[in-house]
DNA sequence: CGCGTTCTTTGACACATCGCAAACATGAGG
DNA sequence: CCTCATGTTTGCGATGTGTCAAAGAACGCG
């Protein structure tokens, strides 16, 4: 698989990582495309594999007891994920959607140990990426405990357009179809307060809306609305 | 130094550990006092040591740009924390303060590699923890998203009467000096919410409270309310 | 033992946000 | 090209929670 390496080679989890190395690595994986809606595993089901994402968009939802959804995370190409055995864990803790059309490696969990023994800047990189998540679970929590919906959906829209944003112009435009509800439920809030507010910002030329589109015209002035200290 | 090796065997942390591996582990080990508002590092700062929990309780916290304070989480005795290292990270990412009398045993940074080459037990632990503290955290986010103040504020006394609790009676006492603050900003609220709800319980009769006191009277009630679906 | 600090309780009020409901827009598929 | 499903916008009323303010209670310290 030519394409896989040099796309895979793109990557900073393989960056410093010998063509040996990675060669050996792909021998093992399997690729699996994955349409929009479908789930490359459930919440709950036993992880057998663990992935990386080579394009596409997922995101990674829970739900809880009582019915209602949060998205916990947006998987980007080149983001490895369902990696829960690293974590001890048997199960997933969540459920992996596509959104966009993604292609997706997948290796099974027994491999995992040989591959860290192998490439120990494998076992650094996933120490890490656990760590960053962390730690980005921990700044959510700190938003939601501290800030009011606007400045927290404005973080959230900001951390898309860095992550996932494409350039046009002056503005960025998120490339993935996201909808007011997905927002919604990466924020802690509901769909129509997000649409009040994105339609407030759009008066004010900050962004530009439309179904599953969202555009920022004003990264600055979104960003200055992030950060305002109220009152 | 007998009194720590015993105490610490009966941690699950060195439960299968045989005694040479705990006596060499302890050899390493510089141990703390800490009196009540005592720092054993601070946010920001460079993570030079990691440490064991041998004896009293933490708080740790983190301050946002504002100045809010949020509590991350409770390390009880028996509890690794401050491994910042183990993530790759070079900084201590919150505050840990003793808010009772506590004692603390520590090792430099540097020495983690080599326990965890020599004690594998230990690596598959520390995953675990920071697993669970992943999950822990999401779960919290979960919480903030989608129930009410009541509800949290219900499960975070629960969660602490069952790590902290001490029985008395039918009723279970949370061990450790605790105010209404604190309660606030580990759900996400304001102590006068807090205070309020709280004023409401006692009339129930689920807990009862005192100045930096809480005893959790009905258990089962206060289940209930924080499983309740609204509605 | 009394003083002052810290923590807690309570009230009144404002307001952000949710819930409900209905109209509207957009894009896909026949 | 029309129609239906899905996503979006908007209004209105209800209310949970934060904010401000002040009094009361508990504890530590001199």
């Amino acid at each position: 698989m030519k394409i896989d390496k040099s796309l895979v080679r793109t990557f900073p989890l393989f960056e410093k990582m010998d063509d040996a190395d990675t060669e050996a690595l792909l021998a093992h994986s399997t690729s699996r495309r994955v349409p929009v809606g479908e789930a490359v595993f459930e919440q709950g089901a036993a992880a057998t594999h663990f992935f990386l994402l080579l394009h596409g968009r997922l995101k990674v939802t829970q739900v809880t007891e009582d019915g209602q959804q949060i998205i916990v995370r947006v998987v980007h190409p080149g983001d490895l994920f369902g990696f829960a055995k690293a974590l001890m864990r048997s199960d997933y803790p969540g459920t992996a959607t596509a959104v966009a059309e993604s292609i997706a490696l997948s290796w099974p969990t027994e491999l995992w140990p040989q591959f860290v023994d192998k490439n120990p800047r494998l076992a650094v990189t996933a120490m890490q990426t656990i760590g960053q998540r962390l730690e980005e679970a921990h700044a959510r929590i700190r938003e939601m405990s501290t800030q009011e919906v606007e400045r927290r959906v404005a973080h959230a829209v900001l951390r898309l357009a860095k992550q996932a944003g494409r350039k046009e112009g002056g503005a960025v435009r998120i490339d993935f179809p996201i909808s007011r509800q997905d927002i919604a439920e990466m924020t802690g809030t509901t769909l129509h307060t997000v649409s009040r507010i994105m339609s407030a910002w759009e008066a004010k030329g900050l962004v530009e809306g439309g179904r599953q589109k969202l555009t920022v015209k004003d990264v600055d002035g979104l960003s200055a609305l992030a950060e305002t200290v109220k009152g």
